[in-house]
DNA sequence: TACAACTTTGTAATGATTACAATAACAATA
DNA sequence: TATTGTTATTGTAATCATTACAAAGTTGTA
């Protein structure tokens, strides 16, 4: 299915800017914050406004398009992969790596008074490139 | 073990505000935000500062005593309880609850090159009080 | 062309969190 | 007890991601 269509099957409109947008992450398949976004697609559309790239993913995220991640204090990253996986993020380069978790949400326990909307798993520690760094600066 | 020990046993020195911050949290057993403390607790001690709680959690947290919770883009919780577990956020009400997650770690096949520090597992929805409000309010 | 609806933009406001510097409380020592 | 250094607390100002809002631009349709 192209990108159009990814759009049009969840009531979006296509515009430029949201298939640039979505096409921006479908290629990457990473988890870009709205800055990644803006800095990225400005090189080639020069007027694109940052206000722009937050209505977009919030739009997208109301559509069911994107999923948001909270795994960053910082800033929010989003996920065009919306399907039940988890996430881990390096607290020293700050990457992002997808986490095949596959839980049965009927497994757990405590859930079943619940309507359950989302779900996100995330870890957090050193990626094994850090792991190297930070021995070496004795951090 | 009483506070003072809890306090002392992660290094940390048992002045009274971080007393009272960790017996709020440890007589609660509830998921407060900086505001949540800061609200409670300034009734009883006029002359609290909101950067006095922002400080305590951070110090609790880098000493292992609390976690923080990244289940709200708008404000953190935090939680007493380290023990692995997770939690559900009523998108409705907003209140947090305790669920009773065991991941093992070793089973999840993408985390083994990786050196784990944190778990963060969050689901979100409607909670059940909340499910019927919705229902009648068609929304 | 004219009109209505929607999209995009830039600026200003919001609000949680942190930085920072001043003051207060505490601990150890002579 | 007086002194001195260290740590804890406080209030204000700065930071920064995100949202509110209104103006300007674009698109589709009759």
């Amino acid at each position: 299915m192209n990108i159009i269509e990814t759009l049009q099957q969840r009531d979006i409109k296509p515009s430029y800017l949201r298939l640039k947008i979505l096409e921006y992450m479908l290629a990457r398949k990473n988890h870009p914050t709205v800055d990644m976004v803006y800095e990225e697609l400005s090189k080639e559309i020069p007027t694109l406004s940052r206000t722009t790239v937050y209505n977009t993913f919030n739009l997208f995220l109301q559509k069911g398009l994107v999923q948001k991640l909270g795994i960053d204090d910082v800033e929010a990253h989003y996920d065009a992969d919306i399907s039940l996986h988890g996430h881990f993020r390096c607290d020293h380069c700050g990457k992002i790596w997808d986490l095949p978790v596959k839980t049965d949400v009927s497994q757990i326990e405590g859930l079943k008074k619940f309507e359950v909307r989302t779900i996100e798993y995330y870890a957090k520690g050193l990626c094994d490139q850090c792991q190297k760094c930070q021995r070496h600066s004795n951090k």
